[in-house]
DNA sequence: ATAATATATGAATATATGAGCATATAGAAA
DNA sequence: TTTCTATATGCTCATATATTCATATATTAT
């Protein structure tokens, strides 16, 4: 892949968020739309670019698809690595969407009974 | 500035190109168009871009326009480091550009003499 | 078999972007 | 002053992009 065409992947808000969260763990769709609150089609194609350019891989269990880095390109790409793991915790959403996976995490919900419990951070006690 | 924001600037090539020469000393907008080969509204306008979001600055000497890259970025995003010195190098025109630079600067032609003297790389001997 | 669910995709729209051309501006030289 | 030169900018076109809505596909559950 380009360089500039890896950047581009990069430069996207709802693009730098899914990163962020699946840089260490893969999540379902439905975890990502849950943890990002985004729109259903919207996130799937931004995964669909992701994963189309290789930054994203993916697995499947019955319908759910699972979703996480690549991680040959933090070996390929130098800036990669520092990008994700030092700059990308200072942008806008980090924080948010990262304090939300941990409390997910907490959670002990799985994909599964995601839509089943009807899951809402709001009402979260964690 | 947004690191969303910063990564689209980074995402063009022509705006790669222009970061790969002017990373370690300034030069003049004639200067850029010469050794890239590109156009004069084409440059300027890439030019403007990344000097609106402060990723070059500049100076003038008379009508004469040296631009030149903001260091702050190199110690505020970790990553632009890397991608500057390591990884922009594997990309396709930085041996184009950067041999283009190299001979710019033997040949002791500055930016004064450039369009005086019709500079031209195929001509040149070096 | 049918119904329900997770994810993907097509179509429509709105907006953004890059390129090229022509022209404007600003400063220097004559 | 006029002329020349370096750079910037306005206009237009073509293309790319993100978003939303509606629908399709695939898998599971009944």
């Amino acid at each position: 892949m380009k360089l500039q065409l890896f950047l581009k992947m990069l430069a996207d808000e709802n693009r730098l968020r899914i990163i962020n969260i699946i840089k260490d763990n893969a999540l379902c769709v439905g975890e990502i739309q849950t943890i990002l609150g985004t729109q259903q089609s919207n996130t799937s194609k931004h995964l669909d670019k992701l994963k189309s350019n290789q930054i994203i891989n993916y697995y499947k269990e019955a319908q759910r698809v699972f979703y996480f880095l690549n991680k040959d390109l933090v070996k390929n790409y130098k800036f990669f690595e520092d990008l994700i793991y030092t700059d990308l915790s200072k942008s806008h959403y980090s924080n948010f969407d990262l304090d939300r996976l941990i409390r997910y995490k907490n959670s002990k919900i799985d994909c599964d009974y995601l839509k089943e419990v009807n899951f809402d951070f709001e009402q979260l006690k964690i």
